[in-house]
RNA sequence: GCGCUCGUAGCUCAGUUGGAUAGAGCGUUGGCCUCCGGAGCCAAAGGUCGUGGGUUCGAAUCCCGCCGAGCGCACCA
C-alpha cells in the first residue's frame, strides 16, 4: 500500500515531469512540516530545489504547482517558495487511526543487542541510558513494522566477576554456602524492596541478621586497612552504597573494595589470576561461586529493567561462546579469508607470536601509527575482540554453529539463555541434566505454550505489550505477584511436565544494532572491518554500532553529596571539571534501583499531597501510580537528550516532574481522559473516532487549534523513521512532548464540556478522544511510558 | 600526534538533515483555580548561535582555520 507521503511524492513528480519536463525521483521530493500548524498540515520545499535548474524564482514554480491534485489534500497554499498542504480532515483522521502515514515495512529480522551489564554489580544510571535507548530503538523498529529480537549479552567469565569472587572469598572469607545463603536472604528482601514503606523493616531485619549470627562470624568490622570507610557496609540507607537488601547492591559495595585490596600486595594481585584460572578450569567451588553470583546478578538486572518495561528475548553468555566452540569456527574463517595473519615469533615486531588483523588497508583506520590489531595473543588465548567477532558472525547466521538454549531460571518473565549443551551433564544440580535444564517452571510452561501455539511464529518475550505484560499490580512487578506474566500462564505451570521445549530460532538476523557507548567505537569498527575482510560486505553494511555518549556525574552533584558525607577519591582537578566519569571499580556512580526508589518516593509524596485519602485507602493503587510516574520520569530523562550529548547526571534534574519531563506527558493524557470520563458521566455522547459517520459529522467543526493539535500526530511516523535512521531517538520524545504541550494549551483555551454549541462540543470531544488515544499509544508503544488512569 | 564528538538564553537542552520571526524547560518577575484536577496555563525579561573566513537565493546547520572542552587510539573487557 502506498503511504500518504509517497503518494504525494509520486503525484508531484509526475506533475513536475509534465509541466517542466524535469525528471525528479519521487523519493527526492522533500516533505517537511510548517513551523506553525496554522500554516498547513504538511509542506514541501520542492520549488526551491527546482529554482536553479529551471532558472525561475521559487515562488513562481510553487504557484505553478499549487494546482496539483494530491490524494487527501484539499488545498495547497503557497508562501514564497513553500507549498503548504491542507488536508481533508476526515481523510486525515482515518489515516491517523489506520497508520496510513507509516512508511512501507521492510522484511527480515533485526537483532538489537543492548544493556550488556557485567554481572558483578548493580546497574547504574549509565546502564540505564543504554537500556532505555536500546529498548526505545526496539520499540521504534517494531512500530515501523520490523521484526526484532532483543539480546542482552552476559560476560560471565571476565575479570569483573572474578574480582567480586575475590571479594567474597579473600576479603570477606566467605564460602560458597555463605554466598548462597546471602542470595536467599536477599531474594526474600527483594520481594518488597523498592519503597520507603518497607525500608525501615528491611534495615531492621538486615541488622538483626548480621548482629545476631553473622557479624562476628564473618568478622566484618574494619577489614580493609587503608580504606576510609569505617564500616565495611553502610549502616542504613546510605547514598552511594544504598538500596539495602539487594544482592547486586551488596556486590557494588564489595567490588569497590577489591581494587584497594589488590593494591595492598602482590600476593593479593595474584588472587585475581588464580581465581580466573579456577573459573576457567571449572568443577570447583570458585567456579561455582562465580556462576552463582553471575546468575543472581543477571536476575537482579532483569528485574531492574523489567520495572522500566524493558525486556529481552535471549541472554547469550560468554561462557557458552567459549564452550560451544564459536571461536574455533570464527578463527578458521578469519584464517581462511586471510583476514588475520600470524606475526613470526622470531620477529622484532611488538606483536610477535600474535595473530593480528591488518587495518592499514582500510580507509577507516588510515593515519594510525599502529594499524595492526591483536586478535589472538602470543600465548594462544583469544581477545575480547575475537570473541565479539564470533558473536557477530552468529548474529548474522554466518558462523555455521548455534548455541543450545534453556530457560533462564527465576526471571521475572519467560526468557531464554544460551547453553553449551554438554555442560549440563556435569551440572552440580545433579538430578539428571535434561530434567534440570527443562524443569517445569513458570517460565518453561509459558515458553512451551508459546512454541506449541505455533511452531512457525514465535512469541518473543520482549514483544509483550505493556498492557498485557504487567499483572494487575502494574509495571513494577515483584516475584510474588505472578512474575508479571498473568494468572493464566501460572496456572498451567504445575501441570506441564518436562516437555521438549523448542526455543525460537535465535540469531541469523538480517540486520544488527549493537547499542554500546561511544567509547567502544574503535572496537566496534574493527568488528565491522572483520566482517568485511571475511567477505561479508553486505553484513558489514547492516552491522550498526549505535554509539551514544556516556552518563557522567555532574561535579555539582558529587560535591553536594560529599558535603553530605559521601566519600570519594577525587582530586581537586577532577572536581574542577564539569563532570566526573562513573567507575564501578571505584564505586563511583548512582545505582539504578536507588534512583528509581528516589523517584518513586517523590511520586508517592506528590500523589499524597494531591489525594491524601488514597494513601490510606488503597496503598496498592498509590504505589502503582507512583511507579508509573517514576518509570515515565526516568525513561523520558534518558531519551530526551541527543545521543551525542554527555548526560551529566544530576539528581534534582532527574527527579523533576514538572516541565520537560515524563510526568508532564502523562498528565496531558490523564487530563484528556478525565475530560472524556466527565463528559460520559454527564450523559454527553463522545463521538467514536473510528465511526465514519461521526467523523464526517465532526470534521467541519474542528477548531483550527484543535486540528493543529491532531495534525502533530501525522508527523509521528515520519519522525520515528527519521529517528531510527539517524539514531537520534530524542526526536520521538520531542514530538510527543510537543503534542502534550499543544494539548495543555488547547484545553485551557477551549472549554469542551462547557461548550454550548452541540456541534462544536462534539468536535472538541472527538479531538480530545483522538488526542488521548494517540498519545497513550505513542507513549506506550514508542517510549515505553505507561499512563495511569489518574495521577 | 592521529581520530571521533561537543560549544546556542543565568543553568540544562531542542533546533525536523541547508529553509519561514533561533525555540523549550528550570530559574527570575508579574498574572490565572466558586468554572473539564494548578504535575497546568498566560505574559515579561533574557541571544554577536565559541571565533574568523568561505560556499549560495538562503547557514546555528555544509567546508577551512583558530580557541575551549570531552572521549578514544592495549597481547583489559
Amino acid at each position: 500500500m502506498l503511504t500518504a507521503v509517497s503518494a504525494w511524492q509520486e503525484a508531484l513528480s509526475a506533475e513536475i515531469q509534465a509541466r517542466f519536463g524535469v525528471a525528479l525521483e519521487p523519493a527526492q521530493i522533500p516533505f517537511t512540516f510548517p513551523p506553525k500548524t496554522e500554516l498547513g498540515d504538511a509542506a514541501t520545499t520542492v520549488a526551491f530545489a527546482l529554482a536553479k535548474p529551471l532558472r525561475r524564482p521559487p515562488a513562481e514554480i510553487a504557484g505553478a504547482l499549487a494546482g496539483t491534485r494530491l490524494p487527501g489534500v484539499s488545498e495547497i497554499r503557497t508562501a514564497g517558495g513553500y507549498m503548504n498542504l491542507f488536508l481533508d480532515r476526515g481523510w486525515a483522521v482515518e489515516r491517523l487511526l489506520s497508520r496510513g502515514f507509516l512508511p512501507a515495512g521492510v522484511e527480515g529480522k533485526i537483532i538489537v543487542e543492548h544493556t550488556n551489564i557485567n554481572p558483578n554489580k548493580a546497574a547504574h544510571v549509565g546502564h540505564l541510558r543504554n537500556a532505555v535507548l536500546g529498548d526505545t530503538l526496539v520499540r521504534c523498529l517494531r512500530y515501523l513494522g520490523r521484526k526484532v529480537e532483543v539480546q542482552n549479552y552476559i560476560d560471565d567469565t571476565g575479570v569483573q566477576v572474578a574480582d567480586v569472587v575475590v571479594g567474597f572469598q579473600r576479603i570477606l572469607g566467605w564460602k560458597l554456602e555463605d554466598v548462597r545463603n546471602l542470595i536467599a536472604l536477599m531474594a526474600d528482601f527483594s520481594e518488597t524492596s523498592g519503597s520507603f514503606l518497607f525500608l525501615q523493616e528491611l534495615i531492621d531485619r538486615w541488622h538483626e541478621y548480621w548482629r545476631e549470627e553473622n557479624l562476628h562470624r564473618f568478622g566484618l568490622n574494619g577489614l580493609i586497612p587503608g580504606q576510609a570507610c569505617p564500616t565495611p557496609f553502610p549502616p542504613a540507607y546510605d547514598f552511594f552504597h544504598g538500596a539495602m537488601g539487594r544482592f547486586d547492591s551488596f556486590c557494588w559495595g564489595l567490588y569497590a573494595r577489591v581494587a584497594p585490596w589488590y593494591a595492598l600486595s602482590d600476593e593479593n594481585k595474584q588472587a585475581r589470576l588464580d581465581t580466573l584460572h579456577l573459573m576457567e578450569a571449572g568443577d570447583n567451588d570458585t567456579a561455582e561461586m562465580a556462576a552463582l553470583i553471575a546468575e543472581e546478578m543477571v536476575r537482579c538486572h532483569l528485574r531492574t529493567m523489567d520495572w522500566l518495561g524493558i525486556r529481552y528475548d535471549v541472554l547469550p553468555h560468554e561462557s557458552d561462546i567459549l564452550k560451544t566452540g564459536f571461536w574455533a569456527s570464527c578463527f578458521e574463517k578469519l584464517k581462511a579469508s586471510g583476514a588475520v595473519h600470524q606475526v613470526p615469533a622470531g620477529s622484532e615486531d611488538k606483536n610477535r607470536g600474535c595473530w593480528v588483523m591488518a587495518l592499514q588497508e582500510s580507509e577507516e583506520f588510515k593515519g594510525m601509527s599502529d594499524a595492526d590489531k591483536v586478535i589472538v595473543r602470543s600465548n594462544g588465548t583469544v581477545t575480547y575482540i575475537g570473541k565479539d567477532m564470533a558473536y557477530q558472525l552468529w548474529k548474522f547466521g554466518l558462523l555455521g554453529r548455534d548455541f543450545h538454549y534453556r530457560p533462564f531460571p527465576g526471571a521475572p518473565y519467560p526468557i531464554w539463555r544460551t547453553d553449551a549443551g554438554t555442560a549440563m551433564e556435569s551440572s552440580p544440580a545433579g538430578e539428571g541434566a535434561t530434567a534440570a535444564a527443562c524443569a517445569p517452571s513458570k517460565a518453561s510452561a509459558v515458553l512451551s505454550k508459546a512454541s506449541a501455539a505455533s511452531s512457525e511464529s514465535v512469541i518473543l518475550a520482549s514483544e509483550a505489550r505493556p498492557e498485557s505484560r504487567a499483572g494487575k499490580e502494574g509495571f513494577r512487578t515483584s516475584r510474588n505477584d505472578g512474575m508479571g506474566t498473568g494468572a493464566a500462564e501460572a496456572e498451567t505451570a504445575g501441570s506441564t511436565g518436562a516437555a521438549a521445549l523448542a526455543p525460537p530460532h535465535f540469531g541469523a538476523g538480517a540486520g544488527v544494532y549493537n547499542v554500546i557507548d561511544v567509547r567502544q567505537s574503535y572496537l566496534q569498527k574493527i568488528v565491522k572491518e572483520g566482517l568485511r575482510q571475511m567477505d561479508h560486505e553486505k553484513e558489514a553494511e547492516r552491522s550498526v554500532h549505535y554509539a551514544y555518549e556516556m552518563v557522567a556525574l555532574s561535579t555539582k552533584f558529587v560535591r553536594s553529596e560529599m558535603e553530605k558525607g559521601a566519600h570519594f577519591e577525587l582530586s581537586e582537578e577532577e572536581l574542577a571539571k564539569p563532570f566526573v566519569e562513573m567507575s564501578g571499580r571505584k564505586g563511583l556512580g548512582f545505582q539504578a534501583d536507588l534512583l528509581m526508589d528516589r523517584m518513586k518516593d517523590r511520586a508517592l509524596a506528590e500523589i499524597e499531597s494531591r489525594e491524601p485519602e488514597l494513601a490510606k485507602t488503597d496503598r496498592a493503587q498509590w504505589e502503582h501510580r507512583a511507579e508509573a510516574l517514576a518509570t515515565a520520569a526516568l525513561r523520558f530523562y534518558m531519551v530526551k537528550y541527543n545521543k551525542n550529548q554527555v548526560v551529566a547526571f544530576d539528581l534534582e534534574q532527574a527527579l523533576a516532574f514538572e516541565g520537560d519531563t515524563g510526568p508532564y506527558l502523562q498528565y496531558a493524557c490523564v487530563r484528556a481522559e478525565n475530560i472524556l470520563r466527565k463528559a460520559a458521566e454527564q450523559g454527553l455522547a463522545v463521538p467514536d473516532p473510528a465511526d465514519p459517520a461521526a467523523l464526517a459529522e465532526c470534521a467541519p467543526h474542528f477548531d483550527e487549534e484543535g486540528w493543529g493539535l491532531l495534525s502533530l500526530f501525522m508527523r509521528v511516523p515520519i519522525q520515528v523513521k527519521m529517528a531510527v535512521d539517524s539514531l537520534d531517538l530524542n526526536i520521538v520524545a520531542r514530538q510527543l512532548y510537543d503534542a502534550a504541550q499543544a494539548f495543555h494549551g488547547y484545553y485551557h483555551h477551549f472549554p469542551v464540556i462547557q461548550e454550548p454549541d452541540p456541534a462544536k462540543r462534539a468536535a472538541r470531544l472527538l479531538t480530545v478522544a483522538l488526542f488521548a488515544r494517540l498519545l497513550r499509544e505513542g507513549l506506550g508503544q514508542l517510549l515505553g511510558i505507561p499512563v495511569p488512569d489518574r495521577m
